[in-house]
DNA sequence: CTACAAGTTCAAGTAAACTTGAAGTCAAGA
DNA sequence: TCTTGACTTCAAGTTTACTTGAACTTGTAG
């Protein structure tokens, strides 16, 4: 039995599509050698990457940040399980952060949308410490304007 | 004082840019009436559906959803505390949902990628009612493959 | 040896959610 | 009246994350 994988094995086991895959290596965020012919061959940790990358998108990250992160991880050799752990810290303050935003989602729900009190006030709820920014396509900017005067 | 809205007083109070209010008006989003210029008038109410429209974009869901939501609001009269609470009780279920896969997520970081277990049984974290589907961007489909074998 | 499945590259297409630019019209203060 | 600044439309561009298709090569089972 090999012990690598071709790119649609990988692809079976992991549920990425191929062409994903190859755009992932494309991307820098998977490895894999070739053999003579051109063909890809993956290792399986590549499969545990994977399942960070899946997870992380999961998390609202776009693949540059993901990217980022996994270049935290040691190239002297196969990360292990103290590796990831590096990584887990920050990411369980992460998630607890939008678990918290999520909360205050529901609370103003409840309180500010359906009362009628809304109009600027709301931002408070999305983004309490004015950090718009980054967060994907939409509009990311409640509190843009420090200055309202009217 | 005027009770209407152009769209540059829309934009800063909301915080949401002219360009993307224009755009949220094409889609059905928002309404306006034109003064015999062309130019647009936006009421109050409108800032309170733009916080909706901003909120729910929060909760990862997409404007054609959005606007789909939005049509359960009556339209013989303007929207009131009781109409808009009619939405909210789903909306809380939907933000608790989320909040339970946070947190699935969570535990999945410390045990199971850092812990070395992982591969296919990282779909059951993700997706464990095997509801893959219109997930927005990525590869959808952890648990894509029923019948895998090898 | 011959199919045919599986692999390759590269360019182009797709979807969502906007933004930008061009070209022109309208409104308001000095 | 003149001159900005705000507004209009419409077409085209942008970003992310892929997918699709064409054209071609490799690997393997019979």
């Amino acid at each position: 039995m090999e012990t690598t994988l071709t790119i649609n094995q990988l692809s079976r086991r992991s549920g990425v599509a191929a062409s994903a895959l190859r755009y992932y290596e494309e991307r820098g965020l998977i490895q894999s050698e070739r053999r003579g012919s051109g063909h890809r061959r993956f290792t399986r940790a590549t499969l545990r990457r994977l399942a960070f990358i899946v997870f992380a998108q999961r998390l609202g990250m776009s693949l540059a940040e993901i990217g980022a992160e996994l270049e935290k991880l040691p190239t002297d050799h196969v990360p292990k399980g103290a590796d990831w752990s590096l990584l887990s810290g920050p990411w369980s303050a992460r998630i607890d952060e939008r678990i918290a935003e999520l909360e205050r989602l529901k609370t103003g729900l409840a309180q500010c949308i359906s009362c009628g009190c809304l109009s600027l006030e709301f931002c408070r709820l999305v983004n309490p410490h004015d950090k718009a920014g980054a967060l994907g396509p939409g509009p990311h900017y409640w509190l843009g304007d420090k200055s309202s005067n009217d």
